[in-house]
DNA sequence: GGCGATATGTGGACGCCGTCAACATCAGGA
DNA sequence: TCCTGATGTTGACGGCGTCCACATATCGCC
């Protein structure tokens, strides 16, 4: 009866649904909030259930910051995917860029719970990369490689200013969330959010034309809704 | 008696006593390690004490936010000090906003659970600076703002890239010093850090010029140590 | 078909924690 | 001197993570 493993045993298949109540309980109080004992409650299992799949608490957050990687990645894809629209190849490579962090900013401020739970626990990205295992090149950081290299190999981006790049844009876009989530600028209003995250992407493109003399227009950069 | 505020009573003045301890932990173990039993036992005294002096553990962790953030404002101004003995002004002002990016994230990196406790109940900026009360105009984005300020004054930023570089050099700073305490980037090997962080400033710098067109000799930014 | 190994869930206990209520003790002013 | 308020103590409650012993359902093997 393997085809079937669900509604079987006490429970049925309890890992997964204390994972999905632990997803709703981080979307709505974020990791603090995450209590073993309460999500065995709410699933309807005895405390201590929650031992047969899980080592202890963390192993049950890493496994919702795993989901919510999944969820930003495919947020930033979304993104991505109308910024390659455009035609020409210097503004897509641009476009791309922005739209990678524009998708990262709007993903933490509609997920926060998810958001601050996703770096509780993020693999260090340097080495976990270039894996030849598929699922790693969905990842937000080798997505963000991706974008800087289009930069270069279109022209835009000077070789020398590709160096430490994507730190540099990870930092701006990472420190934008959190100050805005969870930090010192929570109570900004979402025009003044949106308004300061435009003028910090063009900043970021505005110097990465700087690196090789392209000459950019005003408000290309960011698409006409 | 009121000469000697300490070594009177059950206890001499606990309140100070508590806020030094909770110091000391903060440093060691962050903001989750902080807990008012803990604390009252390392002092010496019964659970509970605390509570004459703190209406809650968030009451107290409050208090060691302030000083933390008062740590964080010296650290800053110290290195604006030493960027202020540029001559050239222009050279001076880009420095200043450098020294103060630098200061920051080098705090961060030396005191990562006071950074992380500070980050916990931190002002809103935008009202608390204009406060004429004189404590503010030491906060450090009020520093912030100023040199972004001398910036467009000695010509080199112009006025409309003026608009929301606040935010933007806050977060690019900020997010740099979060990655790399409590983030992904958490395991990069000290030297990769700073040349990162060098080159951060320095594509922000460069941002800047290409606003007004100045021109900028590569390596000038950062001081020769 | 039956039986034992294994997987899964239960109940209890321990020691943390924050917090409230009641009580004790000390300082200083009326 | 005695009362009042500030300060510290003891006890209790509920919640938490985690370990342990026990119960029960499932599956493989004979």
């Amino acid at each position: 009866m393997s085809t079937r493993p669900a509604a079987s045993y006490h429970h049925g298949n309890l890992r997964e649904a204390l994972i999905e109540a632990a997803i709703d309980v981080a979307r709505e109080r974020g990791p603090d909030g995450l209590a073993l004992r309460d999500l065995a409650r709410r699933v309807g299992v005895s405390h201590n259930a929650a031992y047969r799949h899980f080592a202890d608490r963390d192993a049950l957050v890493d496994e919702v910051a795993g989901r919510g990687l999944a969820a930003l990645t495919s947020a930033m894809q979304a993104r991505l995917e109308v910024a390659d629209l455009v035609g020409d190849p210097v503004l897509r490579a641009r476009r791309r860029l922005a739209a990678a962090g524009h998708g990262y900013v709007d993903f933490a401020l509609a997920e926060p719970g998810l958001f601050k739970v996703l770096f509780t626990s993020y693999p260090t990205p340097p080495d976990g990369a270039q894996g030849a295992g598929g699922a790693a090149e969905q990842d937000p950081f080798v997505m963000l490689n991706a974008c800087l290299d289009d930069l270069v190999s279109v022209g835009f981006l000077a070789p020398a200013a590709r160096v430490h790049a994507e730190i540099t844009c990870w930092s701006t876009v990472h420190g934008f969330a959190v100050l805005h989530v969870e930090g010192p600028l929570r109570t900004a209003s979402p025009a003044d959010r949106e308004a300061a995250l435009v003028a910090t992407l063009t900043a970021i493109d505005r110097g990465y034309a700087a690196s090789t003399g392209a000459v950019v227009a005003p408000g290309e950069l960011i698409s006409h809704h």
